[in-house]
DNA sequence: AATTATTAATTAGATATGCTAATTATATTT
DNA sequence: AAATATAATTAGCATATCTAATTAATAATT
């Protein structure tokens, strides 16, 4: 098989494995993978806008809304008008959000963590200069897509 | 930064990239990702049943009748009962669905493959073998996390 | 200063996902 | 033949996601 070929069945793999990853996580925490990662977002930033973490995860104001709504009623996220510009509206974490972050999700990136140390260190090299050039690629792929849009990506994904 | 810690960046950048695309080809051809993903496993297989491609896909059978029902409406895959065991619905791309798979989404994968080729070769083999510890990785993390289920699953990824 | 435009968030309404439990139809076993 | 198992669907629910419309607050313009 070429090489690119497997590339991409290899990367379809991992994005596979990630995704029953996060539903697992979903299961055991009693939150969706959608609210997981804005919990995450916001674990992060410590304090954003509806509208920066609408922006930052790639969804509409209104999606955020309603899952912003499902995460205040579990008490997981806290909603905070601006006292400066009375339209934004503040969000971050709640303790008990917090608390819950602690958790799951942080388990399982340590099972990766301890797996990656085990590797010697020109393989973690390797490893971290390969997962760069796909990175890139699939920027590049993505540019060629959609050539003007978002210059504001394209300076976040090369901080 | 850790080279673990960089890891976990880079393959969240990856997933978030390939999200991103999945979105794109979803908004060109006016199929929902979910719909796509299941037209690239029939495209793979060419005849599957339902169940079949819930276990390949790991969702509910329910899940892929409602998914399919969409499909079926605008006519891009078809159902047809099994003649030796009529509890079977075969299911495939109709010429009007395999048209659709041969344009926006190969494109994509178009451009990787010649980005990727642009590559030395044993930069190539490089990338590979990292993604093949990635996956491997991935993998026995979810094998701890759930350790007794689905040998099926394993079986699947090392074939 | 008053009007107009812009911005931030929410609401309303629609479609799609994905689940569990129940149902229907067919095959298999005892 | 009766009981059990399997394949798919249906029904009913919560969630996610979008577009368009609305509300409220701030900024810009005449």
């Amino acid at each position: 098989m070429e090489n690119s070929q497997k590339a991409l069945v290899l990367l379809r793999q991992i994005i596979r494995s990630t995704d029953m990853q996060d539903k697992e996580i979903s299961r055991g925490t009693g939150v969706t993978p959608p609210q997981l990662m804005v919990m995450q977002t916001l674990r992060e930033n410590t304090q954003l806008t509806s509208g920066e973490l609408a922006k930052e995860m790639v969804l509409t104001q209104a999606t955020i809304t309603s899952i912003l709504d499902r995460l205040e009623k579990k008490e997981l996220v806290a909603r905070e008008r601006g006292k400066d510009d009375k339209r934004k509206v503040w969000v971050s974490l709640t303790d008990k959000g917090t608390e819950l972050m602690k958790g799951a999700p942080t388990t399982q990136q340590d099972i990766f963590v301890r797996n990656f140390e085990d590797m010697q260190n020109w393989e973690q090299s390797m490893v971290v200069a390969s997962l760069e050039r796909i990175a890139f690629m699939l920027n590049a792929q993505h540019l060629d897509a959609a050539p003007l849009l978002d210059i504001g990506e394209l300076d976040r994904t090369q901080q």
